[in-house]
DNA sequence: GGAGAATAGTTTCAATTGAAACTAATTTCA
DNA sequence: TGAAATTAGTTTCAATTGAAACTATTCTCC
C-alpha cells in the first residue's frame, strides 16, 4: 500500500493524464504541422467545420472546447492562408458565417483519413471493453 | 456508424484526452494557486523533491515529465519563495542537488493530503475497475 | 596532459496563450 | 423611441513556453 504522506508522481491520475494528452498531442501536432502546416487550434477549426458547415465563430469555439481569442486567431490565420471563407451573417451583422474554402475541403479530406488511422493506431494498444471505457472515464472526468 | 469522411471532434480520442486533461489540470492549478501560491511546474518539482530527496535537477526533469529549462525556472522561483535548498555537489560541480527547505516541507506536508483528496473526487466518478482500466490505458497511450 | 566532445544548468529569443480592454452591432425595456 | 446592457469578434498586454545559444565543468581518448 502507497506511503499517505508522500505522492509518487507517476501514479497520481492529473498528471498521468498530462503525461498521456502530451504525447498523444504531440505526435499529431507534428503530423499536422509536417503535412499540412497546421497548428491544433487550425485543425480544431477545421475539423468543426467540416463537421457544421457554415456557422459562426461563436459556434465553432463552443464546438471546438477553445474561447473565442483562440478561435479567432486560428481563424485569421487560416483565411490568410485560404482555408476558410467567410460571409457576413445579413441578419446579424456582427456574426461572420465560416466555412472551408474549397482549399480547405481539399485539406480537410486528406486530413480525415490520416486522423482516423492516428486514432486507429492509438486504439490498437487497447482491448475493445478497454477502449470503451477509457471514453467514458474521460467524459467522466472532463465533467466540471 | 459513423460517416467515415467525417471527424466528430467529442468522439476524436486526441481531442477527448486534451479536454480531460484541461479540465482536471485547470481546477488542480487554480488550487495550487490560490492555496499554495504554486504553479504546475512548480508543484511537480516539490512533488518529485518530496519523494526523492537531495537529487540534481536533471534527475527532477526526468522523474516529472519536464524539459530542463521548465525545471530551471520552476527551481529558480522555488528558491526565490525559500520553499528549496540548494547545495552544490562536490564531486561534479556543474550539478546542485535540491530539497525541500522547511518551508518546503511545511507546505508539502498540507499540499499532499490536499492532492490525495483531489485525486479520490475523480476516482469517484469511476468503479474500481474503471479506475484500474484508465490507469493502464494512459500508460499504454504515452508509450512512443 | 590536453584538445575536443559531452553534460548540467541558465539565458535569450520568438511563438503561443488567456485575461482584459476594446469596437461594432444588437437586444432589452422603461 | 432610445439609453443601457448584452453579444460577436478583435486587439493589446503580460505571462508561459520551447528551441537554440550560451557558460561552466567534466569526460574521452590520443
Amino acid at each position: 500500500m502507497p506511503d499517505p504522506d508522500v505522492i509518487d508522481l507517476p501514479n497520481f491520475l492529473p498528471y498521468r493524464l498530462a503525461v498521456a494528452t502530451d504525447a498523444v498531442s504531440g505526435r499529431l501536432a507534428r503530423r499536422y504541422r509536417e503535412e499540412f502546416d497546421l497548428s491544433i487550434p487550425e485543425w480544431r477549426v477545421m475539423a468543426v467545420l467540416g463537421r457544421f458547415p457554415d456557422i459562426s465563430a461563436n459556434e465553432v469555439a463552443a464546438r471546438s472546447a477553445m474561447d473565442k481569442v483562440r478561435v479567432s486567431r486560428a481563424v485569421a490565420q487560416l483565411l490568410r492562408n485560404g482555408h476558410l471563407d467567410r460571409r457576413a451573417d445579413d441578419t446579424d451583422r456582427r456574426r461572420t458565417m465560416l466555412s472551408l474554402s474549397d482549399s480547405g475541403q481539399e485539406i480537410y479530406r486528406r486530413i480525415v483519413p490520416m486522423a482516423r488511422a492516428y486514432e486507429q493506431d492509438l486504439f490498437a494498444r487497447l482491448s475493445a471493453a478497454e477502449a470503451e471505457i477509457l471514453m467514458r472515464a474521460l467524459a467522466q472526468l472532463s465533467q466540471p
